[in-house]
DNA sequence: CAGTGGAGGCTTTTT
DNA sequence: GCCTCCACTG
């Protein structure tokens, strides 16, 4: 034996070592086409990493011949690390990223091939729905009768199965499609005068550019020796295609995934992908990981017979060795308060009682809406909490608006960003202006920003004819373009934070936002932004910001999510795919909103839902708790309501219930106690028992300062809901324990 | 041209 | 019930 295959020997080892026989297969299984089926808790990444871990040290791999593409960036930079830690340096070699972001990367580089150019801007679904919009107007179309949002999905699913605005207009069947075909074409016009593109651009057009361009085609196809595609079941059509196109020489394609965690179809994943596989690939080896080591038997048996409800679906083994654990936990509460207290209340004893974190668990929901009533008791139970989702940093106006800049200093023909702060600040460029600058540039088959630049140079040198606006109005917009021009300028010679602090301070917005409503808190919204370009300060000036826009258009949302951060974690549904917890809790089972009402039309849709909540409950490791209300407030009704058809599919031995509705009465439960912070000076606290002349007996679950006045949150025996009194008008009284 | 009020609308949201 | 969007008014 050499010494350079004892070197391998001894990694083979190490890399294979605490895998069990069908993860060790998957690892080794590195020559053709391999479908890993990976069921909740099976060691899914520590498969993928192991794998290419093992390519590189003993299949001596070049690293750079290794791709892997993930759905998301956590996921993509948790895979790095992890492969950084089994490889060192030699990880540093590997292509890891998003699919989007590999595309962009694909296009930056070669997407001239294909009506790009490298500075293109890529616009998430806020810019593309402002599109759409100025689109629809341009054709005259009525956005009451054709909602814009609606339109944008349309162009998005016809771009996700590979379609153009010719085949889509070809396919398009009745009023409606034609419609949208016509906006889509307007779209697509918009979008290339603009050198931009869409989140689904990224995937269409890089698939386009390997499609159609042989020698493009065969330089990725030669480079990429093994292809690793994590989260299959998401895919969509045109990353398998992608995918495909890519692996076409080497045929080494790995994907994983689990069909019965797909929760995406409506932003038109198909699952009809795991499917075409084994059909493209016939001779595709499949492994199925079939062993879990997250949950203990009894969740795995509930999320077993829930999930063997669904029809399309392929049967398959996930075993255990865990423990059986306690039973699943349903509580019906009376409202969503008491749910709310219920859940805080047993966080607490969780964490006093079974020496638990608050990091430990979180609590699960179908709709955002719910949160609210979460919060309130996290604040009421003096619970740190953490909020996954809600308003996000990069959709906050003041960060766009600072973004919409820069991008328009790489990009001088993005006219949505144009368009975004054209008048912000305020330059006295109203409706009227724009309307006669946008027929303007119509009549002049110019595109908006074409047209402002040919406008301000006008004015600038005095060739000032007839003006499509306003003396007042053209010499701002000369102002305008003069002063992006000077910007630009400084963006060839400054770093990009030198850059941004120019912008702030030239363009006004700095004066601006201060002198706005929350100013402050505004301004350290734009301070965060600054603070993230400062990663990309030492690069060279150019390069700077065009890879800081990058990393703003791609990686939104920054992963705010501390998984060390210990506080109880407020989650929906769907973005809890991929975590785990101790103890999980999922809120609302009810008919409505797990399944949600949208979904409760078509089988395929209903099926979806049942595997969202197959995805909630295997996030459980030791603990779950299904939780539903009686009664519910929504879209301002409330009502009562129905529990899940989905709390009937888990068997009933499984299952322990706290004393049910009808056994006792709807407050007793819960005697909520008010956090020890700014109590001071209110008349009650949360738990008090309150009379009142009219409503009765019941129990404070809030108290808070409103002005001058105290608001008082009260449910009262026999009233569904709770009522907020204003301390001042209501005659309550406090009852003694 | 910009701030306010009334009507309508409403899941989920990897990039 | 709450937020967003547009239309109207100052």
């Amino acid at each position: 034996m050499g010494a350079q295959q004892r070197k391998a020997s001894s990694a083979r080892t190490q890399i294979l070592e605490g895998l069990n026989s069908a993860q060790r297969e998957a690892v080794e299984a590195t020559d053709g086409p391999l479908l890993i089926v990976a069921g909740p808790g099976s060691g899914k990444t520590r498969v993928i990493t192991h794998r290419v871990a093992y390519l590189v040290s003993v299949r001596n791999v070049s690293p750079f011949r290794i791709l892997a593409v993930t759905f998301t960036n956590k996921a993509a930079n948790e895979m790095k690390e992890r492969l950084q830690r089994l490889l060192g340096r030699a990880s540093e070699g590997l292509t890891v990223g998003t699919f989007h972001a590999f595309c962009a990367r694909l296009l930056r580089h070669d997407g001239k091939h294909v009506g790009l150019d490298p500075n293109f801007t890529i616009y998430d679904e806020d810019d593309s729905l402002d599109l759409v919009k100025r689109a629809m107007e341009e054709a005259g179309i009525d956005s009451k009768r054709f909602p814009p949002g609606a339109t944008r999905e349309s162009i998005s699913r016809a771009k996700s199965l590979l379609q153009g605005p010719e085949e889509f207009s070809r396919t398009a069947g009745g009023y409606y499609e034609q419609v949208v075909s016509q906006v889509y074409e307007r779209y697509q016009a918009l979008m290339s005068s603009s050198n931009a593109a869409d989140f689904d651009d990224l995937l269409l057009l890089a698939v386009r550019l390997l499609d159609g361009h042989a020698e493009v085609l065969e330089r990725y196809q030669e480079r990429f020796l093994h292809l690793l595609v994590d989260e299959f079941q998401d895919t969509n059509i045109a990353q398998y295609r992608l995918a495909r196109l890519l692996a076409g020489k080497h045929r080494n394609i790995c994907v994983v995934g689990d069909p019965d965690q797909s929760i995406y179809s409506w932003r038109n994943a198909d699952l009809r992908n795991i499917l075409s596989f084994q059909k493209d690939y016939p001779d595709a080896t499949v492994i199925n990981l079939s062993e879990s080591y997250r949950s203990t038997k009894t969740i795995l048996e509930a999320a077993r017979h829930l999930i063997a409800e669904n029809r399309s679906r392929l049967e398959k083994e996930l075993w255990t060795g865990r423990v059986k654990g306690g039973p699943i936990t349903v509580y019906e509460a009376y409202t969503e308060e008491e749910e709310a207290h219920f859940v805080l209340s047993e966080v607490k004893r969780l964490v006093q009682e079974d020496g638990l974190s608050f990091k430990d668990c979180a609590v699960m929901y179908r709709v955002n809406a719910e949160s609210r009533a979460l919060e309130e008791a996290c604040l009421q139970h003096g619970v740190k909490y953490q909020l996954v989702g809600g308003v996000r940093f990069y959709e906050r106006q003041e960060v766009r608006d600072v973004i919409a800049y820069l991008r328009l200093l790489q990009n001088p023909n993005d006219q949505v960003s144009l368009l975004r702060i054209i008048n912000v600040p305020r330059r006295g460029l109203g409706t009227r202006s724009l309307q006669g600058l946008i027929r303007w540039a119509e009549e002049q088959g110019l595109s908006l920003p074409q047209a402002v630049r040919l406008l301000g140079w006008k004015v600038t040198e005095e060739k000032t004819g007839e003006l499509p606006i306003s003396a007042k109005a053209a010499n701002s917009i000369a102002r305008f373009v003069a002063l992006l021009t000077g910007l630009a300028g400084e963006g060839q010679r400054v770093g990009v934070v030198e850059l941004i602090d120019r912008v702030l301070v030239d363009t006004g917005y700095r004066d601006y936002i201060l002198a706005q409503h929350q100013g402050e808190e505004r301004w350290e919204n734009v301070m965060e932004l600054r603070g993230i370009a400062q990663e990309f300060d030492d690069m060279e000036p150019g390069e700077g910001l065009a890879a800081l826009l990058e990393r703003l258009a791609l990686v939104t949302n920054v992963d705010d999510y501390d998984e060390n951060a210990d506080a109880l974690t407020l989650i929906t549904l769907h973005q809890a795919k991929g975590l785990e917890f101790a103890a999980v809790f999922i809120t609302g089972m009810e008919e409505g909103l797990l399944p949600h009402i949208r979904s409760m039309d078509s089988e395929e849709e209903l099926e979806e839902e049942r595997r969202l909540c197959y995805v909630g409950i295997t996030r459980a490791k030791d603990r779950l708790y299904l939780l539903r209300a009686f009664r519910r407030r929504f879209m301002g009704g409330s009502g009562p309501t129905i529990p899940s058809r989905f709390l009937g599919e888990i068997p009933s031995e499984l299952i322990s219930s706290p004393p049910q509705l009808e056994q006792r009465s709807p407050w007793g439960r819960w005697a909520p106690r008010a956090p020890d912070v700014e109590r001071e000076g209110l008349a009650f606290r949360a738990g008090d028992r309150v009379r009142h002349q009219r409503f009765g007996e019941g129990i404070v679950v809030s108290c808070q300062k409103a002005d001058t006045d105290q608001e008082v949150t009260v449910v009262f025996k026999g009233e569904a809901r709770v009522k907020r009194l204003l301390l001042s008008f209501a005659p309550l009284e406090k009852l003694e324990d």
